[in-house]
DNA sequence: CACGGGAATATGTATAGACATATTGATACC
DNA sequence: GGTATCAATATGTCTATACATATTCCCGTG
């Protein structure tokens, strides 16, 4: 192998900063496969010879790859391509409104029920809280160019979201006001299909038995519940994209 | 406000590496909304005399932050908060296999039909390829503690992945095996539920009319399809888990 | 007032060197 | 053979410094 410390073995292209070209450079062989999973990626010394820089270089790469989950680095032992994530592909489900406008499609929103009570226990045992505590109940239908989009049927904390108490449900729906007013740093997704019952195939102007998209969303500010939503979509196809993470 | 150099303002903890505790200080900072979306975060200069430390080390702070979406930094405006990704909350979708045993229970696999041939138009539209080639087309069932857990019809585009030729799949699920063996970029998918029909309730032993969550996945490597695959469940809730990312 | 040009500034990239730390592998000892 | 020990080694963190680059801000000119 030749130890050249020229550095014109790289794509080149527009030439980003050298660290990105070394980063792109070690994606590119992963993804490839040329270097598969478990394949160990020569040492930094290696590497800072073989594109002609110093170690704190190549290390900003590596590193940058390892927080992308892409490659493993052990100390003493080396780096290694990880498996491919062993679970995983990754979707994201958009906030409604977000979702509707960049369609190019007219949003449109109303409000159904919307009430400010002490928590039952049913709302306790939903938004898995033991205290009671007060709760803003919200059932909402959201549309797109006037067409029934996805009914949704929510339940907030209000002592972990007080803020919510002084927006208004009846303008701005629910999840775009949360989404853009309060951080969270955990959400659990059920998903499921049903067939609609009368109220809902009214709600959505389709067939009873037809069948419905279910997503019920959970959602914590560091273990601290924040709120439950229910979302029944009709049954045709609603498409969501998701890209190989990777920086 | 003090200008102190001394480092005791962090939570200290067990003392993980200084870069680390400035990192987890910002996140938590931002993630308990002390410092809302749009705030404009010190500048590294105060952060370093408030950390007692190099620009350097607050840089590698703030990068990794930023490559995980949680700041923004832009030059000479300096970095601040990121609005709370205005679309998304992550789901992941883990290989069948992999997400029964996981759950404890045994897994089981059968596989219903298996053929290799040159793609048909049928085959062209949904792999979404121009030219003619062999595929391989799969049906099969999962199980779980031997009660149906979904049924896969998948197509693979042999000339993309001319290794799954030597695949037997009627020991290793398709899925499972390309997700160990074939590295891939990128995927999409779309969710929507149907009610079964007469074949479809048979293979999940449920009733005809039943509600049943679809995924239809395209996965490809660099603009080049792999494979597409479509995979139904009955109707009960199917339980997805999303984190927020941060490294 | 509109506009162009240049200075100020915050981040971005890169360096060499130093020391820390985890893990491996070999060696010596029982 | 089993086990404790120690040196070798690859990554992990940190510093001080230097220069690059993108923006913003201000100022002077038309």
């Amino acid at each position: 192998m030749s130890l050249s410390t020229d550095r014109d073995k790289l794509p080149a292209a527009d030439t980003p900063t050298l660290y990105k070209q070394i980063r792109l450079d070690i994606e590119r062989r992963i993804l490839t496969g040329e270097w598969p999973p478990g394949h160990r990626i020569p040492f930094e010394h290696q590497l800072m010879t073989r594109y002609g820089c110093s170690r704190m270089t190549v290390s900003k790469a590596l590193s940058e790859l390892a927080q992308a989950d892409l490659i493993e680095r052990r100390r003493r032992a080396g780096t290694f391509v990880r498996r491919p994530k062993f679970l995983s592909a990754v979707l994201t489900i958009p906030d409604i409104r977000a979702e509707i406008t960049a369609l190019g499609r007219s949003y449109g929103y109303q409000l159904i029920r919307c009430s400010r009570r002490a928590a039952n226990a049913a709302d306790r045992a939903r938004l898995g809280v033991r205290k009671t505590g007060k709760v803003i109940a919200i059932s909402c239908r959201h549309s797109a160019d006037g067409v029934p989009f996805a009914i949704e049927d929510r339940l907030i904390d209000l002592d972990a979201v007080p803020e919510a108490a002084r927006a208004d449900f009846a303008i701005e729906p629910p999840g775009t006001w949360l989404l853009h007013h309060v951080p969270w740093t955990e959400a659990e997704h059920s998903i499921s299909a049903i067939v609609a019952d009368e109220e809902t195939a009214t709600a959505l102007d389709i067939a009873i038995g037809a069948p419905c998209l279910v997503i019920d969303r959970h959602t914590w500010r560091s273990a601290r519940t924040l709120t439950a939503v229910r979302l029944v979509y009709p049954g045709e196809s609603h498409k969501l994209v998701a890209r190989f993470k990777g920086g």
